[in-house]
DNA sequence: TTTGCAGTGAACAGGTCTGTTCATTCCTTC
DNA sequence: GAAGGAATGAACAGACCTGTTCACTGCAAA
């Protein structure tokens, strides 16, 4: 029973947990409850339903992914003025290639809830666009060398490929996903 | 109660759309038996478990998928005899194309598989696996102009943008995937 | 000391899931 | 027409699911 973050924090951890490990369907919440120590009566008190818990949990690792890449690109072009639009990309795949290496890769969250919850209009698989589309925004934003018109049509061929490096490693029919991608890109660059 | 043909088939292809509709664990035995008309106990006759039922579904989609392809590699070649490496590359791009705008496209099926059996050794996932390399080896032998030492890499290169584009139409958020993906393809091969 | 909030634990409701069983019916083939 | 395989329908077991309810326990602040 750690007391020391507040309940809700702790739950949400495990729950990511869990969701991650064993997909959000096959997740239940009685099994939430159990590793987390919280009881039933609290967990519905800070979340109504499993969906509320679920779209949760995707907002706070959005939140956490896009920022902590926005923080990267901001230290990178603090040390390095003179960093290109590759090197900033480069610096996205380090990302990726250090998450799939680190032990806790289960793929793309956002993916995965969008494969189960596959209407497209459940607010679940609606909040997986949007992450995929903010993320998108962020790369545009990082291509400072090139000409306005072209960076979103790059941003969007560069998400192409990091999603498909992304997939190709969970899948895991490819070991050097991130490689492939980093040449594939190199080239789009050229 | 359609007896044209035999009940195991129109079994399959019932199981195969709620699959794709649904999601596989979303899907229960119920309302296949209700949609299919076979009863439970036929269901349990053919295949012992639900998995196997699964794997059968995802094994006939392989064949069909990777039999396609390959009659369609062969019409170009018959067709074209000077048909580039990208020409058939292209044609592979055409028939994802064709099926994410023919309205029933929800994303790869292994891919969903694999996100919902997570587990690396699970049988279902294994034999995700083993179709993706299955379909990047069938490229990397459609690419007659390239040295063989460069084969292997190109292929693995051009899979991960297809896998890109399939997933990106298939969250939602790229509604130009393949175009994407033929922009990056002509690009790797310039 | 009293009030009120946060949390617990356990039972319960109503539903769904996979898989089993059994008596019965249909249909083909001899 | 008889035999036998293929299929049906319906009930059942046992498990798990989400969500509700209620009586109870700490604890902190007024």
């Amino acid at each position: 029973m750690p007391a020391m973050q507040p309940r809700k924090e702790h739950l949400l951890g495990v729950a990511y947990d869990l969701f991650n490990a064993l997909g959000y369907h096959q997740t239940g919440i009685d099994r939430i409850m159990a590793q987390s120590g919280v009881s039933k009566t609290t967990m519905y008190k800070y979340f109504p339903t499993k969906e509320a818990l679920v779209l949760e949990v995707l907002k706070r690792r959005s939140k956490a992914l896009l920022d902590g890449m926005v923080g990267s690109l901001a230290g990178l072009d603090a040390a390095q003025p003179a960093a290109s639009d590759l090197d900033r990309v480069n610096l996205l795949i380090d990302a990726i290639d250090a998450w799939i290496d680190g032990g806790k890769f289960f793929g793309c969250n956002f993916i995965r809830a969008a494969g189960e919850y596959g209407a497209a209009d459940d607010p679940i698989h609606l909040h997986a666009i949007a992450h995929k589309r903010a993320f998108q925004k962020l790369i545009g934003g990082a291509l400072a060398d090139l000409p306005l018109d072209d960076r979103h049509r790059m941003a969007e061929q560069i998400m192409l490929v990091l999603d498909g490096a992304i997939t190709a490693a969970h899948v895991g029919y490819q070991n050097n996903a991130t490689a492939n991608a980093r040449a594939i890109i190199a080239r789009l660059f050229a």
